[in-house]
DNA sequence: TTATACTGATACTAAATTAGTATCATTTAT
DNA sequence: ATAAATGATACTAATTTAGTATCAGTATAA
């Protein structure tokens, strides 16, 4: 049971990225090679982000993307929403054909219920909160030497993306 | 964001068509009719519920499948373990890579929580408890004229599944 | 005024998962 | 014998998710 897809999972990462930088623009190119994320893939979900008004680009040299929202204002569930649409919807047309099957409708029910629970603990997240978890992490991964807020893992998918032309 | 596959979804309705023929042996032909899920497809959930110990099955005319577990004992989690694997796994190594990136980590541990609730949730609800509701269900309903516990609506998909040979 | 470093828009391909179909062998009741 | 069933398993189709590529336009700065 996949509960989030890279898009989201990606989202989040970058405006984790973003909410470090608070103010500034950060270019795709940096937080996809800070974050080991696919270039490509980075830049159409920063673009999707940009028209649900969470961030804003300005184009052209030492451009990039930039926190829009408040942090505590952008919960992760608004995040999912806009990769994997609602919470709730397990095709379930409510009333619509009134329970024709009621073995499924039983079911449904209890459905229902847990998507609510889900729907209402990830919008409890704010992006404030994962910042703050973030900041208390580094803060004593430092005390014990470790080095910045980067990515040691996933050596990037890419290979060259020759971007020149 | 979809939480049950059809497999679960027919798989438990299939349980649910057993559990009101408790002792019975109920064939998948009978139950993909009754329900509209697609036969050769039922076949293979009803294999599956059987190798893990739901169910039981009688080969041969009048044979079939029939409920071996007590309702109370099954739960919807089970099931949607047995066809989606385990509730919890957001392809995080917990540790094994300790937190390389700090980014994701901070996010899994929140999903984890989530993941939690979900599998409590559906671990609570057992074939019994919709076997109850299912019944609660029918009675108000008969009591305004409404007919059996059945499908009318999704005309099955299938097209002619001639068996004979 | 041109090269460079960016974003916008959008089309495309690849991989993985989910959904559904088909076939043949075997068992059992009648 | 025949019909009605399951066991096992291979296959195809549809959908979703993941990732790549391309071109046009904009801002900076040498
Ligand atoms: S309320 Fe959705 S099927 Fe009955
Ligand atoms: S505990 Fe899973 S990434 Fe840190």
């Amino acid at each position: 049971m996949k509960v989030l897809t890279k898009n989201t999972d990606y989202a989040i990462r970058a405006l984790l990225v973003l909410g470090t930088h608070e103010g500034e623009y950060v270019s795709a190119r940096q937080i996809s090679q800070q974050q080991g994320i696919p270039y490509q893939f980075l830049r159409r979900i920063l673009q999707e982000l940009n028209k649900n008004g969470l961030t804003t680009s300005r184009e052209g040299a030492h451009g990039g993307v930039r926190l829009e929202k408040n942090p505590d204002a952008i919960r992760v569930r608004d995040v999912i929403e806009i990769f994997q649409g609602k919470v709730e919807l397990s095709e379930c047309m409510f009333r619509k054909q009134i329970c024709a099957n009621r073995a499924s409708c039983v079911l449904r029910h209890e459905i229902m219920r847990i998507e609510e629970i889900v729907s209402r603990e990830f919008g409890q997240i704010t992006l404030g909160k994962l910042l703050t978890d973030l900041t208390k992490l580094n803060a004593t991964a430092t005390m014990e030497h470790t080095d910045e807020f980067e990515i040691i893992n996933s050596g990037s998918h890419e290979k060259t993306d020759s971007n020149h032309r």
